[in-house]
DNA sequence: AGCATCGCTCGTCATTATGT
DNA sequence: ACATAATGACGAGCGATGCT
C-alpha cells in the first residue's frame, strides 16, 4: 500500500493538539516516536483524505479517531482501518473500506509539523528518570528541613577556606544557582574580612549574570510546565471522547446482537 | 473605603540533571 | 570533576473579589 501518511497538526476533529510534543522537535532521529496529534491520511485512490486523530503510544495498540464521527478502535500498531459503514469502529469522512498500514518498520518515525513527541516527554513509564511527574515530588531542600527543625539562619563557616599565596582566601558559599558561589576575600591586620575592589566587582558581575540566566531559565521552565499540563489536559479530553465512543459502540453492538438473537 | 483572602506571576535560592 | 541548564520550593508583589 503506498498511501501517503501526512501529518497535519493544525486541523482536525477536535482541534486538540499536543503541545508537549513540540518540546521534542529533535525526535526526527528517534525511533518509536509517540504522536498525539492530528494525522492526515492521504489515500491513493480517488477517495479524499481522511483526517484521524490519534493517540499512539509505543509498545501499545493504537487508538485512532476520525474527524467526522468520534469512534474508536484498538488495532495492532501500524495499521489503520477506515470503514464507511455506520456500525464500524472507524469512520472516514466519506469513502469506502480502507486499510492502511503506516510504515511498519521498527525505526519508523511518524513526525508532525513540529508536534512530534519523544518517549521521554510523552510516554513516561519508559524512562522514569526523566519523568516529569516523578520529578514533581522531590525531597525537601536542606533549608526547609532546617526550618522545620526550628533552626535559625546558619552561618557559613569557612571550614574549607583556603589561603592562596596572594593572601586571598577562597570560600565556597552555599546559595545561588549552580550550587553556590566561590567568594574570595582577604583579611586585614586586625583579622577582619574584606573583599578587594576589583574582585568584588568581578564577583558582583558574575552573580548578576548568573541571576539573569536563572531568571530566564525559570521563565522557560514555567512555560514548558504550562505546556506539559496543557498536553495532559488535551490527552484527557481525547481519551474521554474515545471512552464515550467505545461505550456507545458497545451499546449498539449489544442491541444488534440481541436483535439477531430474537430473529 | 478599608480589609482579608485568593490566585497568579516573578525572582531567587537550592538542588538535581546533563553536557563536556 | 566541573560548569551550566533545568526545575521544585519559597516568598513578595499585585490585581480581583467579596465582605463589613
Amino acid at each position: 500500500m503506498d498511501g501517503m501518511v501526512e501529518e497535519n497538526g493544525t486541523s482536525g476533529a477536535s482541534g486538540v493538539t499536543d503541545p508537549l510534543a513540540s518540546a521534542a522537535s529533535s525526535a526526527s532521529t528517534t525511533p518509536h516516536v509517540v504522536v498525539t496529534s492530528i494525522v492526515q491520511l492521504t489515500l491513493p485512490t480517488q477517495a479524499p483524505s481522511a483526517q484521524v486523530q490519534s493517540v499512539i503510544q509505543p509498545n501499545q495498540q493504537s487508538v485512532i479517531q476520525t474527524a467526522s464521527n468520534i469512534q474508536s478502535v484498538q488495532l495492532p500498531k501500524g495499521n489503520v482501518i477506515l470503514v464507511s459503514k455506520p456500525s464500524s469502529v472507524i469512520h472516514t469522512t466519506q469513502g469506502t473500506l480502507q486499510t492502511l498500514q503506516i510504515k511498519p518498520e521498527p525505526n519508523t518515525l511518524v513526525s508532525t509539523q513540529g508536534q512530534s513527541c519523544s518517549d521521554e516527554s510523552c510516554s513516561d513509564d519508559e524512562n522514569p528518570k526523566r519523568n516529569y511527574r516523578e520529578m514533581l515530588t522531590r525531597r525537601p531542600s536542606y533549608r526547609k528541613i532546617l526550618n522545620d527543625l526550628g533552626g535559625a539562619e546558619i552561618a557559613v563557616i569557612p571550614a574549607g577556606a583556603l589561603q592562596t599565596e596572594s593572601g586571598l582566601h577562597t570560600l565556597a558559599v552555599s546559595g545561588g544557582t549552580g550550587g553556590g558561589a566561590i567568594v574570595q576575600y582577604a583579611t586585614n591586620q586586625d583579622g577582619q574580612f574584606y573583599v578587594p575592589g576589583p574582585i568584588l566587582e568581578d564577583q558582583t558581575r558574575k552573580r548578576e549574570l548568573r541571576l539573569l540566566k536563572n531568571r530566564e531559565a525559570a521563565r522557560e521552565c514555567r512555560r514548558k510546565k504550562k505546556e506539559y499540563i496543557k498536553c495532559l489536559e488535551n490527552r484527557v479530553a481525547v481519551l474521554e471522547n474515545q471512552n464515550k465512543a467505545l461505550i456507545e459502540e458497545l451499546k449498539s453492538l449489544k442491541e444488534l446482537y440481541c436483535q439477531q438473537k430474537t430473529e
